[in-house]
DNA sequence: AACGAATCCTGTGCGC
DNA sequence: TGCGCACAGGATTCGT
């Protein structure tokens, strides 16, 4: 569910209220996420938080002892504060109480997500061969064709590659092929530096709009102030199939793209 | 090296 | 109303 705009919203959310907060107690209710919370998160209690960042879709915490939390949301996850008068909703997973009185509390249902805890979180195994943010400046058309080389793959399942660029999931990609006009089936060496140009600036757009939103809403997230994201209003394809596209008033089509959903229009998207 | 498929898990919404 | 099934925003891991 969270894609990267919907990271960035939580941690937009959340930053003020936990920076330079020491964290007093943990409470690990169920420690089988994606990968085990490792039982050395113990080690963070009495320290505090200097800063929080996002990569791709992770968010990091770092504490005062040099450690940093790498939190994912997977799936279903979301961050959310809460005062300590509020009750523990199930799949709170973990809890940090801060000295605040706020609690931080991650919810994960299909618990897709993980909590790990690293000395350097730039070459941890998850982060340390991530592609291109999308939101840098080395992020451009001819980087993508250039990485398109030798990629037989269809250009959706490419962009969604975090090896390339990291943070365009699911909804995103289509949304961003449909902006540049791309269909999502062409093979990503089939395609012209200019059309990828057009794409490097659409999945930019695209992915810069929703943040502005506050990320889509569309069964579990909610931004973390008790706010919905509303960019699900500005979706062109994405869940729309066989409405008419709002270009050309044609029929939106649904289609299976690497076991995902993929949604786009035939008569806008020839390439 | 690159690709497709399987996999982790719970909740929801649909057809019957 | 209840049951069974398909499917869901991610991304690693495995087999070819």
């Amino acid at each position: 569910m969270p894609e990267l705009p919907e990271v960035e919203t939580t941690i937009r959310g959340i930053k003020d209220t936990l920076l330079n907060q020491k964290i007093i107690r943990l409470k690990i209710s169920n420690p089988n996420l994606r990968w085990p919370v490792p039982e050395t998160i113990n080690d963070i209690c009495n320290h505090h938080i200097k800063a929080i960042s996002r990569r791709a879709k992770y968010i990091l915490i770092k504490l005062s002892n040099e450690q940093h939390l790498i939190i994912h949301l997977g799936m279903s996850g979301n961050l959310r504060l809460e005062k300590t008068d509020q009750q523990h909703k199930k799949h709170d997973h973990a809890e940090f109480l801060l000295q605040n009185d706020f609690i931080l509390k991650f919810n994960d249902p299909r618990r897709f997500g993980c909590i790990l805890l690293t000395d350097n979180p730039q070459q941890h195994r998850l982060i340390a061969n991530l592609g291109l943010e999308p939101f840098s400046k080395k992020f451009t058309g001819a980087y993508l064709k250039q990485q398109a080389k030798s990629r037989s793959i269809k250009v959706k399942t490419f962009i969604m590659d975090h090896k390339v660029v990291v943070g365009v999931g699911n909804i995103y990609a289509s949304e961003s092929l449909f902006l540049s006009a791309i269909n999502p089936n062409t093979a990503a060496n089939k395609i012209s530096l200019k059309r990828y140009q057009n794409l490097a600036q659409a999945i930019v757009k695209v992915l810069e709009k929703s943040i502005n939103a506050g990320g889509t809403t569309l069964k579990d997230f909610h931004g973390n102030q008790g706010k919905a994201g509303y960019f699900q209003q500005q979706l062109e394809v994405y869940d729309r199939q066989n409405q008419a596209c709002h270009r050309c008033n044609g029929k939106i089509k649904k289609t299976i793209i690497a076991q995902r959903a993929s949604y786009y229009c035939p008569n806008c998207q020839h390439w």
